[in-house]
Order: structure tokens, then C-alpha cells, then sequence
DNA sequence: TAATAATAGTGGAGGGTTTCACTAGTAACA
DNA sequence: TGTTACTAGTGAAACCCTCCACTATTATTA
């Protein structure tokens, strides 16, 4: 069975499509009441509902903009998709895509396709020259926020990575540590890349010796399997790159019964919701998550709006969260 | 500056529109590599992106498929929504929208006027009857899990929610446990009602007795007001209804400096991926996420295949992951 | 040479909706 | 009676694209 259009509710209600289309929009003051009855009620009686694609394509108010993340299964991202969602304004629709690297150019192709006017990147992408190359030539906006921050063509918004790193080797200077560990994965993106040569800078300034662990990615896992090495290292403090990595760690040393923060203190990266909730509460560097998903989302549609204008690029405050999982050795 | 259609394209390399379309589509082998260069670079100049809406007015060929979650900032429904994600055919897309009760009945009437041909939903629905209703009339497909298990006129794709109830309980039970406190909602939906009622119906066979908290909804911040309440009851194991209520108790209670297992045991329900990791692990019932998600996908396009197909229902076994948050009182 | 086939491209309908400009009918007015 | 003004409704273009059916030109074959 079809699906119902305009015209079969036209033709129910023996009434012009043009009727039908006015009452069914509220513009209907003007006809009389028996007939706007005649039409909701053949609306019901054919379950009409109308076609989105067909009213989009006459009035050209409608805006298809994509999204892409590594994955949602990681609460940040989820996170940051759904403060997108939540200030989509009203003709604006959200394609979210997910997938990193090749799987991410991938995913740019498909929005590129469905006719997105705008897309929020995430991810790393494979190529991000080609990327943005293709989306300019198309006249497609382009935001990046994580990762690719020197991208000519695109307009960036991202958190003061280095201030984090920083504000991380001050909390751990301040409480006296004098061996500790970075923690991270080998392939660093840019924003990883600030993060952890900051905190080395802060470090070696104040003084204090970095060791690195490099950990195959930066999940819970792979900060599980680095507390053996953390452990052995006779490092006071450890600095993960993300809350998923402290985590693992955590929960690795607690099965070699080492305990945070008395044994080791741990600091991570996000603050994800799970931080604070965490045993012991996680001490950690807090992202704006809304904040970025909105001004990533204001860069877009000014984009949209004028795909002329002048390169964005902000840079947003990081806090430093002081919660149980460092101690002070003084 | 509005944007370029095929039109402008076809003007710029003096072909017709038609021309333009075929090319552009790839179904342009039998013109001359003249004349398709010049399509090509014609719709470099003016920055040419097809219209999705006037696309897929006319083609009817293509599937778009919906989600509708709770929200994605929880890890569970990204992760559901992910494995969606993972197992989509080539040709099949998928908007994903969230929301609970009024605002996911909205979410189905968009995805209607979006031309959707089936939606597989995952959040509570204000009106269920109504909404099967205008789908059903429609033809387009419904497939539901987690709520509305009951509904007529949907597939139905759930956990063996009273098994996960009983298989807390027994585990309690063997542990020695008698004195346990059940913690949940006030407003029960239809899964959380059989975890809750079979975790009674085990405890109360066992002659244990189950006093009851109420929690203004499942989240971590409930879980932790909850604290309060728990320490008081004196029970000595609590079953809370999912696992972000788990971790927000034991958060709660090391505010009291209550500790877990030792003055009381928690079980949760879920086994996101952040159970593993908690401190002490969680213990609590599994949920198989990425077979829900699968079977919902195939139940989901079998019915979009064939509308008349006999109604399809299936319950998935979940298991009790037993870690470090719960312990033997014998 | 005539008939056929292949090559390269075009015309135009149709998909569902909105909206502007219009009409037919009636009522009010002078 | 003729003019004007409402009231209630309609016709058809336009939005952008795809695709079927068609034409015009050239090449090949018998």
C-alpha cells in the first residue's frame, strides 16, 4: 500500500489541494468550518501525514548537517552528540555518523551524498586535506573540533589542551610528586599531542622527571593493561590522557593491590559523567562538552549562513577538578 | 549566496540537464569524455551539491531506518545504537533520534515525515497504542525493545528481564543475604517492572524480605541520594535496577564511608562497559546489547520486506556477571 | 544504396508540497 | 441598477531531480 499524499485527502474531502494544504497548516482561518472539518477529517480517515522531503524541496528552509564521531559507545562522544541534538534548531537535521580514520573520510562521502550543508568532524580523519578540499569545493561547512586544529579550511573549536596538561603538572607540582608517569597512546593526535608535551614543559620547568608508557590506544583496557608497567616504574603520580585510560588504571592496580590515591594518584582527562562518581572520585581535567558541542554548532550555521566569512577558531577553558584520587605527599 | 542546482551546472557546461543528472550519477558511460569533463568541471565552478530532498522525492529506492533512545549521553543506548550502527546494510540509512515519552513520540512522527520505512524504538512512549496505530496504518515497520513489551502491533525484541530479577535474588540468596533493599523508580516501565517483581517473587519464596526505596528516576545522581536511606535500612544487599543506580549508591555510601561489599553488597543490572571497570567491580545482571541491537535490526528490515509477516517476538538470556561489589555473609 | 546499429544527447513528465494570483458567488452600499 | 467589497475556494507554477522515451547524427553492414 502507497502512502497517502495530499491529494488523496483532497479528493476524500472533495476539496482543491491548495484547500487542503492552507488548513492543514493553520493558514486556514479564512475557509469555513464545515469544510476545514471535511479535511482533518480525511486527513485521519487516509492517515495522511505529509512528505517532508517534498515540503523541504519548496520551501527551502531545511538543512541536513552530520555529525561524526569515533564511536558512541564511549560516553564523551555521546555526550557531545547529544548537546548537538538538544540545540538543533527547528529546520536543521542532525545525521549522526560514526568511525575513525578511513572509516571517517567514509562517512564524510555519505553525508556529502545525502546533501548535508555542514558537517561537525570529531573523528580523525585519514586525509584531511582531501577532506576539506572537497567539502570547500562543494560549498559544504566544515567544523573540526579534537583533532586536525591547523586545517586552513575549516573553522575550529577546541578546549586549551596545553592548558590542561598544565593545570594537571601544577596540581601534581603542588602536592609535591617527583616521579611521574605519562600515560598515553604512541600515535598522537593533535590535541593528545598538546595535552602531553604541556605537562612534560610544566614538569621539566618545576623540575620533575617524566617517564612515558605508551599504551596501545586509549581505552579502559589499555590503561588496565599499563598498570603493571605504571607499578614498577616507582612513579608517585600518573597523568592519563583520558578519564577511559585513569580508569583502567585504577582498576589494574587494584589487582595488584596498589590503591589510589595512597599508592599511586592518578589524574585523567574529560571529566566524563562517570568521574565523579567513580571509586576513588576521579581527579581530572574538565571539557566543556555542551560548550563545545554548541559554539561547534554556532560556527556551522554561521558557515552555512555565509560560506564566505572569515576562518573561525576558539579555544575553550579547561578546570581542573580536584576530586579523591590524588593526594598531597607534603 | 543560494545555492547551485543541476540547472546551473547544466547551463555552465552548455549540456542539458538531463546530461548533468546521468553523469553525475555514474550512468554516464555512453556520453563522450569531452563532454562529461566538462559536466565534472562545471560542477566544480558553481560548487554543485545535489539536493537530497529532491533526490529522494523521486527515487523511491532508498531505505531510511530510525532509532529513538532515551538519550545518548548514557553508554548503554550508545552502545545499542552503535551496534545499529555496525550491522546496517549498505544501502539502508539510519537517523537516530532521542528522546523519552512526549518527545519520542514527536521523534516517530518526524522519522514518519522523513519517509522512514521502519523504527525500531528503545524509549518509553507517551501514547504506544497511538503511535503503532498511525504506523501500522502507514506500513511502516515497529519494532520495540525495552518498553511496550505487550504491544500488538510490533516486533518485539527483549531480555529475559524476570530471569535477570531471579538471578540477583538467587545470587543474594545463596549468599546469605536476608535482609535486602530493592531500589528503582517510582514509575516502572514494562522491563524494569519484570526485574523487580521477580527479584520479590525469588526473594520472597527464599522467606527473605524485600523493603523497597524509591528513587526519583535511574540515575547516578539518584543512586547517590539514595545512600542515605540504604545505610539506614540495615539491609545488608541491595539490588538496584540498573547499573548507573549501582554506582551512584556505592558513591553515595563511601560519602558515609560505608564500604561495598563489606557493609553492604550491590547488584546492578546492565553490565555496561563501565561495570567492569568501577571500583569494587560491579556485580550485575549482563545484558547482550549488541544482540538486542542486531535482532532488532533484522527483525526491523525482515518486517519492512514483508509488512504482512505473523508478528515476531524473542527474549534474550542475560547472565549474572559476578565481580567484587557483592559478598558471601556464610 | 538502403537498412540497421551504435553513439551522443535531449524533452518532459512526475514526485508532493506551497503560494501567488485569480475567480465565482454573495452581500453591502449608494 | 451598478459598483465595490468580502467570502470561500481553485489553478497552476515552482522547488530540484531522475528516468523513460525519444531524436539526430554518424558508422557499419549486406
Amino acid at each position: 500500500m502507497k502512502k497517502a499524499s495530499i491529494k488523496d485527502v483532497a479528493r476524500t474531502a472533495d476539496v482543491s489541494i491548495a484547500t487542503v494544504s492552507q488548513i492543514l497548516n493553520n493558514k486556514g482561518e479564512r475557509f469555513s468550518q464545515a469544510t476545514r472539518d471535511r479535511v482533518f477529517e480525511a486527513r485521519d480517515a487516509v492517515g495522511y501525514v505529509p512528505n517532508a522531503n517534498a515540503r523541504s524541496l519548496k520551501k527551502r528552509d531545511y538543512t541536513l548537517i552530520g555529525v561524526i564521531v569515533p564511536t558512541l559507545k564511549l560516553p564523551y562522544f555521546g555526550a557531545f552528540v547529544q548537546s548537538l541534538r538538544d540545540d538543533l534548531p527547528e529546520n536543521v537535521s542532525l545525521s549522526i555518523m560514526s568511525g575513525e580514520r578511513e572509516a571517517a573520510d567514509e562517512a564524510v562521502d555519505r553525508l556529502v551524498e545525502a546533501g548535508a550543508s555542514g558537517i561537525i568532524i570529531v573523528s580523525q580523519l585519514a586525509e584531511p586535506e582531501t577532506v576539506a578540499q572537497t567539502l570547500k569545493q562543494r560549498h559544504i561547512a566544515m567544523v573540526v573540533t579534537e583533532n586536525h586544529a591547523n586545517l586552513k579550511d575549516a573553522d575550529a573549536v577546541f578546549s586549551k589542551d596545553r592548558m590542561g596538561g598544565r593545570l594537571a603538572a601544577e596540581h601534581l607540582i603542588a602536592q609535591g610528586h617527583e616521579r611521574v608517569v605519562l600515560l598515553g597512546n604512541q600515535v598522537f593526535t593533535d590535541n593528545l599531542t598538546y595535552r602531553a608535551e604541556s605537562f612534560k614543559e610544566t614538569m621539566l620547568e618545576a623540575g620533575v622527571k617524566v617517564s612515558e608508557i605508551t599504551t596501545h590506544n586509549l581505552s579502559k583496557q589499555s590503561g588496565q593493561a599499563a598498570a603493571m608497567a605504571v607499578s614498577i616504574s616507582k612513579a608517585t603520580a600518573a597523568f592519563a590522557l583520558n578519564d577511559d585510560l585513569a580508569i583502567g588504571l585504577i582498576s589494574g592496580l587494584a589487582k595488584l593491590n596498589w590503591r589510589v590515591p595512597d599508592d599511586v594518584s592518578v589524574v585523567g582527562f574529560d571529566d566524563t559523567e562517570y568521574a565523579a562518581f567513580y571509586q576513588p572520585g576521579l581527579t581530572t581535567v574538565h571539557q566543556n562538552v555542551s560548550l563545545l558541542a554548541q559554539t561547534s554548532l554556532n560556527f556551522l550555521m554561521q558557515r552555512i549562513e555565509n560560506f564566505q566569512m572569515a576562518r573561525q577558531d576558539i579555544a575553550i577553558d579547561v578546570d581542573l577538578i580536584e576530586r579523591a584520587s590524588t593526594r598531597s605527599l607534603k
